[in-house]
RNA sequence: GGAGAGAUGGCAGAGUGGUUAAUUGCGGCGGUCUUGAAAACCGUUGAGGGUUAUUCCUUCCGGGGGUUCGAAUCCCUCUCUCUCCGCCA
């Protein structure tokens, strides 16, 4: 969220950030700057009226103990009270008629400034315009005469089916077996261990979380159809290892020395991918429930190294499982609520002939921890908001659908050398 | 699921109606001492909002509501935590 005191101070930036994405209520800008001065207007008010009533009680009180303490039961000082109580009285209705005020005001510009997504940095092009491809490594020519999809593939090496993921629970779910369920553990194991080296601190969450926890990080409301809700138990299925990690920091304030933090978690992913179909659900492509590494970083107001930091870290683990690779960075109508920069990862998978997406690493800026209420002490002690980035590291069905899309020859899946320690095997037949 | 207890500052832990943002201890920070460190001693140490220019006002003792001139302190309610019993990986 972002707070109304950057909006007064920086309307121009903010309408002309706003203006990239797909955006469509610019003039809830205008309506919470307004709101925001009728707050104050009412706010100082209610502080006069408060000082007053304080100041009767405090009299009130020391009147009180001097006539107990001596003993008197003056008349005269038991009259001084009782006019005092009567003027207290007074204050009370207006008190109440402006706090009800306050509040009303109050919740409205909380409810207008909840609409309102991040705005995105500078790099972050129109959304009229085509996303910048940054980066490409790795050959995308394919030396293999008629390579099988992956689908294909675990047909002939029985690695998963999604018949069967079906049959217990629905579309969109897939059992993995034997060596495609080993090469996936291996994945994951190889991820985290990837991200440890790198000094992210591996945790291990619930996979559901309340409806705070969900609004705290930004999916909720902006997102809230894609995920699995358990009515009976008012949860939510994570549609992302970030709202349960991040929300282990909320309400926290650090200081300068203890940034920036490093975090990891492996997690089921549950996402209902309402409105998705053909091609694009095909065998691993999407899934309701899939596995994630996710790695996440909160650092002081100066977050762009860090944000290069996953970025190169992201991009080493691809280079190391050889698969062909490139960066994107997100235009304005493809950036999400809380973001304010995002570059995608996306591997080639030969057999499809299309780039899949693996990872998403994005910098929040403070918008996340300001929900979050999330801070640190600067040296010069002051309290500012943290930036929070988070990215995969990396999702895991896409990555094994182009991990055995590109290794295959006629009759073998070839594992990458970095991966055999974990598999124990190095190829599949 | 049944019964009971509790929720106070970074942590521990006082406070049961009137200068209590809150005693005290630990931790943190600064200083004295020391070649340096430790110990000891001294000092300091919450956040938000408004205002003034280095002041003043205001809010916050789990959340919300109420009683009262006045609430951390009394009442109601919600949430959470703990203990015991039951069930169980």
């Amino acid at each position: 969220m972002l707070r109304t005191s950057f909006i007064r101070k920086n309307k121009e930036k903010v309408l002309l950030g706003l203006k990239k994405r797909n955006f469509e209520e610019i003039n809830l800008i205008d309506e919470i700057l307004i709101l925001d001065k009728k707050k104050k207007i009412v706010q100082k008010v209610l502080n006069k009226i408060l000082e007053k009533e304080n100041n009767l009680s405090k009299k009130i009180g020391e009147l009180i103990s001097y006539d107990r303490n001596d003993n008197r039961n003056d008349r005269k000082v038991s009259a001084e009270i009782e006019f005092l109580k009567e003027r207290s009285i007074l204050l009370k209705g207006e008190k109440k008629n402006v706090n009800d005020k306050l509040k009303k005001v109050t919740l409205l510009l909380e409810e207008k400034l909840k609409k309102v997504p991040n705005i995105p940095d500078e790099k972050v092009k129109n959304k009229s315009e085509k996303n910048d491809i940054l980066f490409q490594d790795g050959n995308i020519d394919c030396n293999i005469k008629n390579p099988l999809p992956h689908w294909e593939l675990s047909k002939k090496f029985s690695l998963f089916d999604s018949n069967l993921g079906t049959k217990i629970c629905g579309t969109g779910f897939s059992v993995f077996i034997g060596k495609g369920a080993k090469l996936q553990r291996s994945l994951i194991q190889y991820f985290l261990d990837k991200n440890i080296q790198a000094s992210y601190k591996e945790y291990s969450l619930p996979y559901l979380i309340n409806e705070k926890s969900g609004y705290y990080t930004g999916q909720i409301p902006d997102k809230e159809d894609q995920m699995y809700f358990i009515e009976k138990d008012n949860l939510y299925l994570i549609p992302t290892g970030e709202i349960p990690i991040m929300n282990c920091y909320r309400d926290k304030i650090f200081t300068y020395k203890d940034l920036p933090i490093r975090a990891t978690t492996y997690t089921s992913c549950f996402r209902r991918e309402a409105g998705s179909y053909g091609s694009k659900v095909r065998g691993l492509n999407r899934l309701h429930q899939f596995e994630k590494v996710e790695i996440i970083q909160i650092s002081s107001r100066n977050s762009s190294p860090f944000l290069d930091e996953m970025i190169l870290h992201v991009k080493n683990i691809l280079k190391s499982l050889n698969l062909p690779f490139r960066i994107i960075r997100l235009n304005g109508s493809d950036l999400g609520f809380s973001s304010s920069i995002t570059y995608d990862f996306e591997v080639y998978s030969m057999a499809q002939k299309k780039w899949l997406e693996v990872s998403s690493v994005s910098n929040c800026s403070d918008f996340q921890s300001n929900r979050l209420n999330l801070r640190y002490r600067e040296i010069t002690g002051d309290v500012k908001f943290c930036h929070t980035l988070n990215g995969s590291s990396l999702s895991l069905p896409r990555i094994m659908a182009a991990l055995l899309e590109n290794n295959q020859t006629e009759d073998k899946i070839n594992i990458p050398r970095v991966l055999v320690p974990y598999t124990e095997f190095d190829h599949i037949n």
